[in-house]
DNA sequence: CTCTCATTCAAACGTCCGTTTGAACTATGC
DNA sequence: GCATAGTTCAAACGGACGTTTGAATGAGAG
């Protein structure tokens, strides 16, 4: 074979980012992610220790490049000077919307899988996913509490959550009950829609 | 007995609201809420049918007051002359947080119950939530599209469901990593919040 | 008191769950 | 060729799930 095909454990990875993102994490059953990734149901304990163990894995995978690229995006700007509202807006969105909705077909089943985790019913996998984006957010209210130095930090905060909700909500489509009507149809169109929604709503919605 | 003792079906319909809202449908066992209810387990299958059956009805019965203050605001505002966006989406948030948050001790677990059945990550359960609300979607949609001649249908819409996502996400606590941190302490005041949030992105971040 | 009908009950149904076991396989290093 | 370590496999584990059964219980009507 030249392409070395996937290995067991990244197949497994691979499928349970597809279902957990469809079915969320209780829906979904071990033996319905070895059968579609056409592996043992003995794999998942083998590779990663439990059903809670691949979520993690899973996780952190698909987490990664996402606070990369935010990571690389606040350096760049501060570097620039002080950044406005919306670019923070902008360097926040797009690394969840473009990057995880526009490379190739994964993208898509990455972006619902991250959205899906961000509001699971259980309040442990939720922390799951705060865990990863942990690091970043600090280093957003603090830019965006002073791109807007008239907004309480409360508010600040409660922008932020609501920038972090809306994000979510638009990655899991569950915001759209027929799937994929206008969401997929162009991702950069929502991104922009999302940013001036949440640009005008940060500017002038946020209490002193 | 003075106070007539709530009987099976309110009971388990009480406690399925607060099972269902804290872990999710799939993550709530019928036996876990017939213990809680101090019922029977046949008792679920002999009063609705199933399990789903059940979800069905505390959904209805958790939706029918505020789609009923939703649609007596409407009608008070449309009898006054044409609405404003803040005084549609003050009819629109309000009946879901005020009315549902202020009532007691069951008001933020039919909130947080509500909020969790909107975005449940199966479909056909996120369905039922949609299903109560249709009614009275239509009319505020038209509503909007009316005092915000300038936005495009498709903006309206998406200005609606954001406004939807975001309600849902604050009644469910899903935003608030520590439970009940800052949302409960005083729920008025986060309605305030979430009304100037949407208003100011209602009037200016929508594309026309 | 007796019949009736709605409700509750303990018990069991078959199925699916996450996890574990121990043997079989595979490739690499000696 | 043989040992070795990594991986896969069929099979089974105990337990929890939603649902069903049929008998027991209760209150109200005649």
């Amino acid at each position: 074979m030249e392409t070395p095909v996937e290995s067991t454990r990244e197949r497994l990875l691979n499928i349970a980012e597809q279902r957990f993102g469809e079915g969320g994490y209780e829906g979904t059953s071990l033996r319905a992610i070895t059968v579609a990734a056409a592996a043992n149901i003995a794999a998942v304990n083998y590779h990663f220790g439990s059903k809670e163990a691949l979520l993690r894995a899973a996780v952190s995978r698909a987490m990664a490049p996402v606070n990369t690229e935010r990571r690389r995006r606040l350096d760049q700007l501060e570097a620039i000077g002080q950044p406005t509202a919306e670019q923070l807006i902008r360097a926040f969105i797009e690394p969840g919307l473009d990057l995880v909705l526009r490379r190739g077909d994964r993208g898509p089943v990455v972006a619902r899988f991250i959205g899906r985790i961000a509001f699971d019913p259980s309040q442990r996998i939720r922390e799951l996913y705060a865990a990863e984006s942990d690091p970043v957010e600090a280093r957003y209210l603090a830019a965006l509490q002073q791109a807007l130095p008239g907004a309480a930090p409360e508010s600040v905060a409660f922008g932020y959550v609501n920038m972090l909700g809306l994000l979510a909500l638009h990655q899991s489509l569950a915001l759209s009950p027929v799937p994929g009507a206008d969401e997929s149809e162009d991702p950069g169109k929502l991104a922009e829609s999302l940013i001036a929604f949440l640009v005008a709503a940060f500017d002038r919605g946020l209490r002193n």
